[in-house]
This record gives C-alpha cells, sequence and structure tokens, in this order.
RNA sequence: GGGUUUGUAGCUCAGCUGGUUAGAGUACUGCGUUGACAUCGCAGGGGUCGGAGGUUCGAGUCCUCUCAAACCCA
C-alpha cells in the first residue's frame, strides 16, 4: 500500500466491477422489505454541478445504507427532456450554422434535437457514476422515451375528460426571448431600480383630471379603465365618470375596486387587462375590454397606433418622451421594485393574454396538502411542509401548454370542417364527429414539469401494472433542493394521488443549496461555479462527498469552502494510514478464537458499538451530517489516537504470540465493521481497503450493515477514561516542563481507592508506553513525597513526576497555582448552585447527587493541590 | 407587506427533547521526524453563545421584543 492515499489510482477501478457485477440492480424479491428513490432527473443538456452531487450523494448514501441492511432497494436513475432548455441549445447551434428551426421545419428539427440528445445526453450520466452513485442503470429513464411520453398521453386524456384539463383565454407569461408561455414559478421577481411615472388624464367634458401614478407607461396604450379604492374621499366624486386617454384619445371609465392601494403612488390605478396579471383579473370583475399592444417578439403591435413596430422598452422612452411634451406627464419619481424575468434567460417576462392550455388545480391541491396534514407525506426536516402547502393554498391554475417543438406534444387535434376539439390517446385519422379528415393536432407541447410529475410512476412502467410499482411505489424517499418544492414535489403529490391513489413517496428530505463561500448562488453570471469533476480529480469522489454531506444541518444551505476539502482529504488518508497500519500487522494473522481482552480491548469495542448504534440511528433519521461527524471522531479521536497506539505494545510483543494475535483480531474486527459503517459516505476508500482485509470477499457494498454484538462495556469505559487522563495529566506536565519528548521519566502515582490502583495497575503498560515512562509505581499513600517532581492531581489520583534537575521550581509554583485558582472557582461555582435550595429541592435527585459528587472532587482536589504547594514552597 | 432560515472561538460550522468546566475543523503558539500517517503526533492560547427582557432551582437550548443578514412568496 502506497503511503499517501491516491484517490485516482482506486475509484476508477470499482465503479465497472460494480455495475458489472450487478450490485446496483433493484432486485424484486417479496420475502424482503423494500426501500426505493426516483433519481430527480437531471436535464439532458446539464453538466453535473454541485447541486446534483450533493443530491445524488444524499441518495445514494441512503441507497447503499438500505442496501446493506438488507432491502431490496432501488435507486432509478434518468435525465429529463428540458423542453426550453434543449431547444435553446440547439437553436444556437442552428444559428451558427446560419439557419434557424423555421427553416428548417418541425420533423427535421425534432430530429435535430434527439441528434443532440443522443450525443451529448449521456454526459451527465457519466459524471454521476464519476461520483460513486449506485443507481440502477439497467433502468435508466428519460422523460420523453416510449414510456414515459404514454404515461403523458394517458394522463393528459384522463385530466381532459375528468374536465380538469382546459383550454382557454387567460394571461401567461410570456417570454419574447425563448418565445413561449411561462408558469407563475418559472417567472422570477428581481428587485431593480424603476421609476414611477405619474400622468394626467383629462376627465371628459369637464376641467378636472385624474393623477395615475405607473412604472409601465407604454402600456397606456392598452388601458381601459382607471380604477380607485371604493373607500377613497379623495376619488369617490368620480367614479362611473370618464376619462380621455392621452395620446389614444380613447374614452375609458373611472371604476372603484377593493384590490387598488390608496398608498400606491397616487392611489388611482391605470387598468391594462391585458398586459397585467392584476388589471387582468379586475378586467374580469368590471367586464372590461382587453387591449392587446404587444406582440410575441416584445414589440408594439397595430393596435399601438405610430408606436407600432416599437421595441416595448423603446416604445416607453418615446411614450414618455410624447406624454412629457404634451403636459400629460407631472412628475418622474424612482422607484425601487420587483420585475418578473424569465428564469431561463432573464429576459423581463410580457404577461400578455391567449389561449392555453391550463390544468384545474384547486381539485387537485387539497388531496395534496391533506396528506401532509394527515402524516401520509412527511417532511425532513418539517418546516418545509409549510412551504409546500403555503403554495398549495394559494394556487392558480397551471398553465402547461409552451410554444415549443421539443416535448410532449399536446395530444388534441382540431377538425377543420366542424369546429371538433379531440383528445385522444391514439393520434386520430379523422374527426370522430364528422369523419373529416382535415384535422390537425395543436402545435403546441407541454410544460416539461408536467412529465416530471409522473416520473415516480411513468418510470416503473405506468399505466401498466408492473411488478416494479407492485414492490417500490410509493417509494420511499424523494432527495431534492429546497429550490423545486413547487416546480416538482408538489406536482408529483397531485399527480400521484390522482393517478395511483397514494403518495409518491413517503418522506421528502429536503436539502439545502449549496453556495459560493461568500454565501452566494453559484451561477454562471457571477462565474463563481465549482466543478465537481475537477474537485473529484484533485480530491477524490470520496472526499467530495463527505465534504458536502458534513459541516451543515439538514435544510440548509452549505457554503464551499475549499479549505474543507483538504480537510476531508486528509480524513482520508488518516483511514487510508490506519488501514495501512493494521495491514502490515496483519501479514502472520489467522482467525482463531481471541486470548484475554484487556480493558482497552473492551473498551474500543464498546466505543465501536456504541458508533454503530449511533451511526444506524443518524441514518434513519436522515441526519447523514451527524453520521459522518461521528465516525470522523471514532475513527480518528478514538481508533487512531488511542487504540492503535495502545495496540502497538502487544503487537510488538515477540514475547506473547497469543497476546499479539488478540490484538490482530480486534483491530481487525473493529476496521472491517468501520470500514462498513463509513462505506456509504465513502464507497471508493472503503472497498479498497476491504479487498485488502484478510478474508474479504466479493465487495463491501453487498456486506451485511453492522449490528450490536454486545459489547457495551460502561466499565472498560470508565476505566479508560482514568487512564487516559492520567496520561493526559502526565504529557501535559512534560510538555510544560519542557522534558525532551524522548526522555523516560520516572512516574509516581499515588491513588487512595483500591479501584482506582487497580485499574492504574492494569493500565500499567499502556501508561509507560503512552507518556513515556520509564518506570512506573502506584502508591495508596506517599509518607514523603518525591523530591523536585512535578506534580497534578485528578481527583483522587495524583501523579508525580520527578525530575530531579529538570524541575523549574517557580514554574511548578506557578502551574499549581494556577490549577488552584481554576479549581476554587469550580468550587464556588459548585457551592453556590448546592446552597440555592431551589435546586436542592426541586432539581432531580440525580443531578442533585451528581453535583455533591463533583464537589467533593475538587474539594479533594484542593486539599492535595494546597499540601503540593506548601512543600514546593519549602524546598 | 407575509413567511422561512441564520446570527456560538479570527474563519467555517456542530450543540437532539433546558442540567458536565460550551465542542469540532481550520487558523494561531510551543515541542516533536527510529518502522500507519508531517495530508502527522503531543501540548497550549482563544468564545459566555447578536442585543434586551421573561419563564425556570437552572437557558446557547423555551417565550416576547429588538438589531443584522440571506432566501422564498406577494
Amino acid at each position: 500500500m502506497e503511503k499517501v492515499y491516491d484517490p485516482s489510482k482506486v475509484e476508477g477501478k470499482w465503479y465497472p466491477i460494480w455495475e458489472e457485477k450487478g450490485y446496483f440492480k433493484g432486485k424484486i424479491s417479496p420475502e424482503k422489505e423494500n426501500f426505493s428513490i426516483v433519481m430527480p432527473p437531471p436535464n439532458v443538456t446539464g453538466a453535473l454541478h454541485l447541486g446534483h452531487a450533493i443530491d445524488n450523494t444524499i441518495q445514494d448514501i441512503l441507497t447503499r445504507f438500505k442496501r446493506m441492511q438488507g432491502y431490496n432497494t432501488l435507486w432509478l436513475p434518468g435525465t429529463d427532456h428540458a423542453g426550453i432548455a434543449t431547444q435553446a441549445r440547439v437553436e444556437e447551434q442552428l444559428a451558427k450554422e446560419g439557419t434557424n428551426r423555421h427553416e428548417l421545419g418541425r420533423e427535421k428539427f425534432l430530429e435535430r434535437v434527439w441528434d443532440w440528445k443522443n450525443l451529448y445526453g449521456g454526459r451527465i450520466t457519466q459524471q454521476l457514476r464519476r461520483l460513486g452513485a449506485s443507481c440502477d442503470w439497467s433502468r435508466e429513464r428519460f422523460t420523453m422515451d416510449e414510456g414515459c411520453s404514454r404515461a403523458v398521453r394517458e394522463v393528459f386524456v384522463d385530466l381532459c375528460e375528468k374536465g380538469l384539463i382546459y383550454r382557454g383565454n387567460y394571461i401567461v407569461n410570456w417570454c419574447p426571448q425563448c418565445n413561449t408561455t411561462i408558469s407563475d414559478i418559472e417567472v422570477e421577481h428581481v428587485e431593480r431600480d424603476g421609476h414611477i411615472w405619474h400622468l394626467r388624464y383629462p376627465l371628459k367634458d369637464s376641467d378636472e383630471y385624474l393623477v395615475v401614478a405607473t412604472t409601465r407607461p407604454e402600456t397606456m396604450l392598452g388601458d381601459t379603465a382607471v380604477a380607485v379604492h371604493p373607500e377613497d374621499e379623495r376619488y369617490k366624486h368620480l367614479i362611473g365618470k370618464t376619462i380621455i386617454l392621452p395620446l389614444v384619445g380613447r374614452e375609458i371609465p373611472i371604476i372603484a375596486d377593493e384590490y387598488v392601494d390608496r398608498e400606491f403612488g397616487t392611489g388611482a390605478v391605470k387598468i391594462t387587462p391585458a398586459h397585467d396579471p392584476n388589471d387582468f383579473e379586475m378586467g374580469l370583475r368590471h367586464d372590461l375590454p382587453s387591449v392587446n399592444i404587444i406582440d410575441r417578439e416584445g414589440n408594439l403591435n397595430e393596435n399601438a397606433g405610430k408606436y407600432q413596430g416599437l421595441e416595448r422598452f423603446e416604445a416607453r422612452k418615446k411614450i414618455v418622451k410624447d406624454l412629457e411634451d404634451l403636459g400629460v406627464l407631472l412628475k418622474t419619481e424612482d422607484h425601487h421594485h420587483a420585475v418578473g424575468e424569465c428564469y431561463r434567460c432573464a429576459t423581463i417576462i410580457e404577461p400578455v393574454v391567449s389561449k392555453q392550455w391550463f390544468v384545474k388545480m384547486k381539485p387537485l391541491a387539497e388531496p395534496a396538502m391533506e396528506v401532509v396534514k394527515n402524516g401520509q407525506l412527511e417532511f425532513v426536516p418539517e418546516r418545509f411542509a409549510k412551504i409546500y402547502s403555503g403554495w398549495l393554498e394559494s394556487i392558480r391554475d397551471w398553465c402547461i401548454s409552451r410554444q415549443l417543438w421539443w416535448g410532449h406534444r399536446i395530444p388534441v387535434w382540431y377538425c377543420e370542417d366542424c369546429g371538433a376539439e379531440i383528445c385522444a390517446k391514439e393520434d386520430p385519422k379523422s374527426c370522430p364527429k364528422c369523419n373529416s379528415s382535415k384535422i390537425e393536432q395543436d402545435p403546441d407541447v407541454l410544460d416539461t414539469w408536467f412529465s416530471s410529475g409522473l416520473w415516480p410512476f411513468s418510470t416503473m412502467g405506468w399505466p401498466e401494472k408492473t411488478p416494479e410499482l407492485e414492490a417500490f411505489y410509493p417509494t420511499s424517499v424523494l432527495v431534492t433542493g429546497r429550490d423545486i418544492i413547487f416546480f416538482w414535489v408538489a406536482r408529483m403529490v397531485f399527480m400521484g394521488l390522482e393517478f395511483m391513489k397514494d403518495v409518491p413517496f413517503r418522506k421528502v428530505m429536503i436539502h439545502g443549496l449549496v453556495l459560493d463561500a461568500q454565501g452566494r448562488k453559484m451561477s454562471k453570471s457571477l462565474g463563481n461555479g465549482v466543478d465537481p469533476l475537477e474537485v473529484i480529480e484533485k480530491y477524490g469522489a470520496d472526499t467530495l462527498r463527505f465534504m458536502l454531506i458534513t459541516g451543515n444541518t439538514p435544510g440548509n444551505d452549505l457554503r464551499f469552502h475549499p479549505e474543507r476539502l483538504e480537510a476531508t482529504r486528509n480524513f482520508a488518508n488518516k483511514i487510508w494510514n490506519a488501514s495501512r497500519f493494521v495491514l502490515l500487522n496483519l501479514q502472520d494473522y489467522e482467525e482463531g478464537p481471541r486470548g484475554e481482552l484487556r480493558m482497552e480491548d473492551r473498551w474500543i469495542l464498546s466505543r465501536y458499538e456504541k458508533t454503530v448504534q449511533e451511526v444506524t440511528d443518524a441514518l434513519e433519521k436522515f441526519d447523514l451530517g451527524e453520521g459522518a461527524r461521528l465516525l470522523y471522531e471514532f475513527i480518528w479521536n478514538e481508533f487512531c489516537d488511542w487504540y492503535i497506539e495502545l495496540a502497538k505494545g502487544r503487537l510488538y510483543d515477540k514475547e506473547h504470540p497469543e497476546a499479539r494475535h488478540t490484538v490482530q483480531s480486534i483491530l481487525t474486527e473493529v476496521l472491517e465493521g468501520t470500514m462498513r459503517l463509513l462505506h456509504p459516505y465513502m464507497p471508493f476508500i472503503t472497498e479498497e481497503i476491504w479487498q485488502n482485509l484478510p478474508g474479504a470477499e466479493e465487495s463491501i457494498m453487498i456486506q451485511s450493515w453492522p449490528q450490536a454484538k454486545g459489547y457495551a462495556d460502561p466499565e472498560a469505559e470508565k476505566e479508560m477514561s482514568l487512564i487516559m487522563d492520567t496520561i493526559k495529566a502526565i504529557r501535559n506536565i512534560r510538555a510544560e516542563m519542557n522534558v525532551q519528548p524522548g526522555r523516560k521519566a520516572e512516574i509516581i502515582l499515588v491513588a487512595s481507592e483500591e479501584e482506582s490502583r487497580k485499574t492504574l495497575e492494569k493500565g500499567e503498560m499502556s501508561i509507560k508506553n503512552l507518556a513515556g515512562g520509564s518506570s512506573l509505581d502506584i502508591y495508596e499513600k506517599l509518607e514523603s513525597k518525591p523530591p523536585q517532581a512535578a506534580s497534578a492531581v485528578l481527583g483522587e489520583v495524583e501523579v508525580y513526576l520527578p525530575l530531579r534537575g529538570l524541575l523549574d521550581l517557580d514554574k511548578e509554583i506557578a502551574r499549581v497555582e494556577k490549577e488552584i485558582a481554576q479549581a476554587n472557582k469550580e468550587r464556588a461555582r459548585l457551592e453556590g448552585k448546592l446552597s440555592n435550595q431551589g435546586f436542592v429541592s426541586k432539581a432531580p435527585a440525580e443531578v442533585v447527587a451528581k453535583e455533591r459528587e463533583k464537589l467533593e472532587g475538587v474539594n479533594a482536589r484542593i486539599e492535595a493541590l494546597q499540601i503540593r504547594l506548601a512543600e514546593l514552597k519549602e524546598i
């Protein structure tokens, strides 16, 4: 084994073996319990980023854990066709070739997209392999594959028949850049600096006028009313009157509506039903006409009169200028407000009225809220349930049609002759109503999330009744980032409830985002992204995984600090070297019954068992960071720092081969078990070490999860803590007195209690070895204190190090005084507590007894220290 | 405007249902290289837990208010 662990030599080796051997395959066997996860499908266009890395690491840990626990495990991977993103990629490509999709035509264009998908779509799945993801690639799916497409068709038609899908004129979010509608949640609200313009609208047949305030003056061309609050005294008398719209000359009414915010601007707002969602609603309430003035490219259309053809923001400038010239513009104020942008291209979205397909949300949202209330669906951490429910409570209908070509085409045909709308599972050849063959399919495709919403069951073969669905639906847990609770989680839940009559997953584990070191989101525009593959190259996948899992609390965001990678890599190296030590000492080892166990053996077994239990508990609770922390501490602070050091004495003792054998056996068992516990977190290094262990067969990933074996040993733990404290005290003295590390020293221990004396006697070897002792003497009482000795007091145990010429008396006096001062503080604290009647009478007896015991200890310590101090001063 | 989260050592973070002298990593200081590891070992300094008030025998841990930051929704 190499002295320094090199992940690049190990990680590439194991993954193909695991995959070839079929360890990832989800097997169905009725006698075992099932555990399943469906992977949130990354976009086919995507490259692995840290968000994927953390998400899939969590899933992999859970999957590997459950697999080792003996479950039938299925982790089902796949990719998402990502309508807008993928289409945009191919369009970019076409643009470079000097053409575009319209020139190419729909069919040819789709061929190009499929070509592109086949060429690049596998990239991210290869990258997931680098991460170590143990998902079942034999069941890999794609949202546009045949099965998923069939599920989409089935669901659409079914919802149509139930009246839950309808087509209607409605205000939608239009992205002039992507040239499609986007749903409400795909709009990002970004704070921007803008202005409020105050415009003077003259009243008809009057000298009066009304001042309206607006952030979008250009939309005045489409105004069909001005609204005020019905209770607003300033304007009450104007309600019902008519205004003449400047520039346009249109006569529009002044209406009253509760929605108007009296505080905002002047309290009078212009109403443009065609280009503002709130105005649209108001238009419906008041039966206002809707005048569309902006076209699909974001330019003003024929309804804009002389402004036709101008880009919307150019038009704004021009119109403001003209209004100013007309004296209509009274005032311009600076204003900071949130503007809706397209989540994909950051273009300011344009609300427009158009005919789109919608899913009626009310009837679907209610059961989706219910399952959280009644506990069928649980969020981890719980608080995310609120966010989920809150969103569903105020949900609007979901616009599902997209003006794209890449995606699931809406399965609706229109008959040219009789005007029938045909919604069908199979493509119709002719109109079922009038038999006309002049039918044409709706050109639009469905929102990508429509198909993702079916993912938990479409990937398992629905609408067929498959053994997969039988065994693995509902899935055990969904692991995803908190940014797509609305986009995806909620939609899977209502789709699952509607079509499978059960939740798609029992639990939803939400994790935070990976931020950069300054706490900013990683983004292309900031250029602060970190490529997980580069990290893997440099530090190894195990290190990346472990680092992403530790250092934060479930659900919270994680800042990415490169230094933490180094710390984790050092941990991997520590594991490697501890294993190397064990393996180097196992050359002559043969399995067989152990000899007598010493207290350190019993201690490490006890600590190991505790770790097994705690790590298991943590994983069951989805507290992966806690489990990782426990393993880190056990491996480094207990196994390496103490047990291995304690083991060396017997290991190198040629005189007693049976003692050596016992230690070998303990080292093997603990290392082996610890590697199993660590395997879900660090699959590669643990496999490599496992394969070097005696008796290793197959792979660590199919071994059983460690169980408690009755190693718990409180007595050994108590005894060892005295031994360790004694060693630490001696080391402390040596360091303070500047004793050369190589120099052995005599050690004298005094323990008045027999129990302690016995423990110290048992630990004699350990103390000598680890504290640099040349000799060790243990007394019940010392008649005369050793001269020129440095000392320490631990409870009733006193430690003396006769240092002869090395003792610096002043230093030693100062040291003892410092200890006395500390002990006095502690005594004061304890006395205060115990003299408090409230505490003594109300606190549990155990707690009080414990404090009493502590006080006694401190008192004894102070007494011993004071005697010691007096002695020192006499010298 | 509503909501969520965060504020603990120089930095990054743990601290579960209130009860050890508040922990770790990193950084820092001193010492150390004969056989697991200098990506290491040993020892050490450093915080009273954003602020104020309250509940309690007892609060970093519960409640109220307050300040600051981040995010989500409107």
